[in-house]
Parts: structure tokens; sequence; C-alpha cells
DNA sequence: ATGCGGATGAAAATATTATTGCAGGAGTTA
DNA sequence: TAACTCCTGCAATAATATTTTCATCCGCAT
């Protein structure tokens, strides 16, 4: 059943076994093997920062007939997803539980696409100039989607905010009493609203904080808290909401504050990456 | 230049004035255009019938520079299809803020639909049937992937199992003495892989546990450490990462795993209910 | 019929692209 | 440190792909 496999595999396969500027080139083909289909031994050389002969190398040593062999096994690739497409028709003889995991990534890619023709624009822009503006911003979440809040924290911090996260830990509560007129709250909640958070935004609006919430439904409890509501859905009501549309709402929001203080964020940025380098934090570029 | 038309389009426009030859080239390529994409002169000549110097002459009749310049155009199409989602040409009249956003969604959707054609469902199910065997499951994230750990826990926890989150928290190190062989270590880290993270698998790795990744190119430093590796592509590499398609990837993980215990999960989850409405955490139905 | 113009293909010429031989260099071991 | 092994890039070479040349053909008007 070897030859079933695509040559991302074998280069995955082979990864370890490869020398340094081997691996420079599996990456450039790892990273968009759509785009090597189309190149040629020089672009593919020029990307890696390696030479010609490697290149060549590396496709014989992956087992092709020379680098047209390589170019070509790209190209299938590019053929299948042009024909099965997006329309995930993948093989016939998947199983019961293969079916299933289709189905669920489709539905998250439905969900994303109905979140995004729902979605109003001026909102959208409306709720990142409020976060741009705001240095304080709380976050209401709990349960599940306390993941979804520590997410938006996380990168707000690196924007340079003040977050506070509110999950329903108590010792954080008596920081909601700093909230006031002026101030970001952004709540979150889906179906079976956890009665804290709605509890939460309610003490919030009465100290006439600007509050956005992201929930699923119109009918949601937190909408009429709210000054600017989203809509993101969650797929089939089960016991295991997609959280998937509303990261990536989170994240879409994101990006539009940070471009929009791209000078501030670009500063903070600088100084973080000596914090960083300092501490250890990541991983050095792979040795050898 | 008004090269904002597709090849197509001139091809058609000059459909009348071409000679017979010409238009057999012609339908040739606009029968399947993504084919025609990876053809040389000499394939294209034989499927058309004609001569080789035709087909290049054909070209520069296009007003191409030359047959290699039509082969560009041609490849130009096939990359744009890759990339645009077909479903989503909603791209009217949004303004700059708007364009962003809708890119960054549409990203976000390939980013899901890559993970999938990619993705070996064997080895999916591998992973969940480790998940559902073992009692103790370990995840080790840091960073933003904490928020990707902490839902995967959530959801663990529900379905009955023992899950303990590494974080580089120094609190909860102690804990990770206890994984020995038999238990499961699930890993998270995206490019710029946190240190931590890396260490942290190190470690267990020794101890025998069976340990599945997910993480971003098969370059990653946690992939030699892993026993099965998952990828999930996070867009465009910059300081703020989408965790939309590792999120979907782990919902779906999870579901597999849920729909694989389901006798046992439906047992806890009627306890849940019970404790849940004695707690009182959900609102409970709106009136009306 | 005959000569003319455009179109075409075979093949030579040219340009491009891929491969290989070789030497230098980095790392490793004795 | 010396000897060895692998890896790598440069440059020469080989292979392919593309373009051009040129002879021919076909239809058409004189």
């Amino acid at each position: 059943m070897g030859e079933s496999r695509s040559i991302l595999d074998r280069i995955a396969e082979l990864y370890p076994t490869m020398s340094p500027s081997q691996r420079l080139i599996a990456d450039v083909i790892l990273r968009d093997p759509e785009s090597s289909a189309f190149c040629n031994v020089a672009d593919l050389a020029r990307q890696a920062g390696v030479s010609e002969s490697t290149v060549t190398r590396f496709a014989t040593f992956l087992g092709c007939k020379g680098f047209p062999g390589l170019s070509r096994s790209l190209q299938e690739i590019v053929r299948r997803r042009l024909t099965t497409g997006q329309r995930f028709q993948l093989t016939t003889s998947l199983g019961q539980a293969e079916q299933e995991i289709v189905q669920h990534f489709r539905q998250d890619v439905q969900n994303i696409a109905l979140m995004m023709e729902r979605m109003d624009p001026k909102a959208f822009v409306r709720a990142r100039d409020r976060l741009v503006e705001s240095p304080r911003i709380g976050v209401v979440c709990s349960r599940s989607t306390v993941s979804l809040g520590q997410f938006f924290q996380f990168y707000l911090h690196l924007l340079g905010k003040d977050v506070i996260l509110f999950t329903g830990d108590p010792r954080t509560i008596d920081l909601l009493q700093r909230f006031g007129p002026g101030d970001v709250m952004v709540g979150i909640g889906f179906s079976r609203y956890a009665r804290w958070t709605v509890e939460h935004l309610r003490y919030v609006r009465k100290k006439d904080s600007w509050i956005m919430v992201i929930t699923d439904y119109p009918s949601s409890p937190l909408v009429p808290l709210a000054d600017e509501a989203f809509f993101t859905p969650t797929g089939i009501p089960s016991h295991l909401d997609s959280l998937v549309a509303p990261l990536s709402f989170l994240t879409g929001l994101l990006r539009a504050v940070s471009s929009r203080m791209s000078q501030k964020a670009a500063e903070i940025l600088q100084e973080m990456e000596d914090l960083w380098a300092q501490f250890g934090i990541y991983e050095p570029p792979s040795s050898v």
C-alpha cells in the first residue's frame, strides 16, 4: 500500500534522516506544497537558500525520478485538491468514524462561513475601535469558554492592554468594581448560558461600561445586556459545542486591533523579544 | 497593461479571430485550464493535435511573453482557485478594514480545509483509541496554546478522564513524575516553539508514555518526541497565529472520543446534569 | 492554370533547466 | 592533529524545452 501515500508524507517520514540543507528544502515544500508545485529547481533553491545541486539531489533522495519527478508528485497534490476540491470528498472507503470527523470539519467551515455572512462590518469596526481606545478591558466567560477568554487575554496583554479575566473565580470578583464608564467589557457565552456570566454582565451594565458580547443567537440572555452583540454559530447543540467560529472571530478582532495599533504594537513586541530571549522562552532554531 | 482580466477571458475574446489550429489549442485550454497549466509545449501540441510551432505562436498571438508567459498566466488561475474558497466571493465594495477581516476568515477556512486534506484518518483513529483507553491524560502547552489545553481538559473532564494540564506552572510540575507507560501525553506547540513545552515532552519521553503532538510543521521540535504527530496550519507566521485549525482538530477528536465512549459519557453527563442543576450553573430557559 | 498570402509542421537553432563531477569545508574520530 | 566522512556549492555538462527558420501546402483571386 506504499504508493497511495502522498509525497508529503514521504518527506515527513524521511525528515529525521535529512541533512540540514535538505531540511531547508523540505520546510519550503511542506510549508506550501501547492506553490512549490510551480517551482523549478532554481526557484526552490533560492527559496530554501541552498544550491541547485542540493535540490536535485533532494529529489532523488526522496526516490523521485529526478527533480521533474518530484515536481510531478507535487502537481498531483494540486490536482487532487482541485478536483476533490473543497467539497471534501475524501475516499469512499472511509469508515464510520472517519465519516463523522469529516462531517465535523465541514461543519466548522460552515460555521465560519455563516458567521462571516451574518456579520456587520460596521459593528466589527466599532468594536475594534473601542478596544483600541480603552486601556482597561474585562473579559467575562466561564466553563468551556474560559479557553476563549484566556486566548483573548493573552494576546491583548501582548498589545499592552490591561486585561482582567472574570471566570467565576471568587478571588477576582472584587476587581469588577473597578469597571465604569469608558471601560470595555467583553462577554462570551453560548447556549445553555452559564448563569454566572449573565449575572456578571448584569452588574457591569449598571456601571455603564461598554459591553460587547459574543454569543450564538439573538435570543441569548447576553444580548439584552450588550451595547454590541456578535453572533457566532457553535454547530449542533450538544454537550460539546464547537468554539471554532468564536475563536476565529476573536482572532480576527485581535488582528484588526493589532493592525490598528501597529506602531505601538511593534514597540511592545520589540521589548518583549528581549524579555523572551533573556528568559529563553523559545526553542532555538533547529540546530545542526 | 490591463492584466486584471484572466487569460481565459482573453482567449475567449480573441477566439473569433483565430485560425483553425489555434482554435484547437484554445479548446484544449478552455476545456481544462487547470491541467493545461502543467503542460509544456509538446503536451499541449499533442493534445490539440497541432505542431509545437503552432503552440508557441499561439502564445505570442495572445500577447503573452512566449509560451512560458502563457504558462504562467494559467498557473495564476490555479493559484487563485487554490487560495480563494470559491464560495466566498463577496469581495464587493468593502473598505480596507473589512477586506482584511474577510481575508482573515477566509484563511481560517483554508486552514481547516488544508488540515483535513492532509490528515491521516488512521492516525486519527489511533489517537482516539489511546485517549479512550487511557484513564490518565496529560496535556502540555504553554503561552498562547494554554487556551487550547484548557479547552481540551475541560471536555475530557466531562468524559470522566483524569487530565493534568502542564502549562509551566511550577506547582504542577511534580505531577509529571506520575506519568509512565500506558499513560497518554498530549503536546501542543506552534512555531517559535516554547522551549518549555519541548523540555517537558523530552522528560516524558524517557518515561515511556505514549505521546501525541499537535504542531504546525514536520520540522517542529515536537515531532521527534512524538509517537503520533498531527499537523494543523496556523496561517501566516506572525506574532498572532490563528489557533482555529488546531481547535477544530481538538474538537473533532473530543467528539470522536465522546462518541466512542457514548455509553459511559451519557452516564456521566446524566449525573452532571443533577450537579449543575443543584448549583444553578445554567441560566433557566427564557420565559416567553 | 498560375501566382500570392497566410497557415502549418519538420527540423535546426537557441534558450532554459536539470544533473553531475569535483574540490573545499565542517564536523568527527582516532 | 591528522585522517576520514559526509555535505555542499560551483561550474561544466547533459538533457529538455522553446523558438525560429524555412519549405510546403492550401485556398483563393487573377
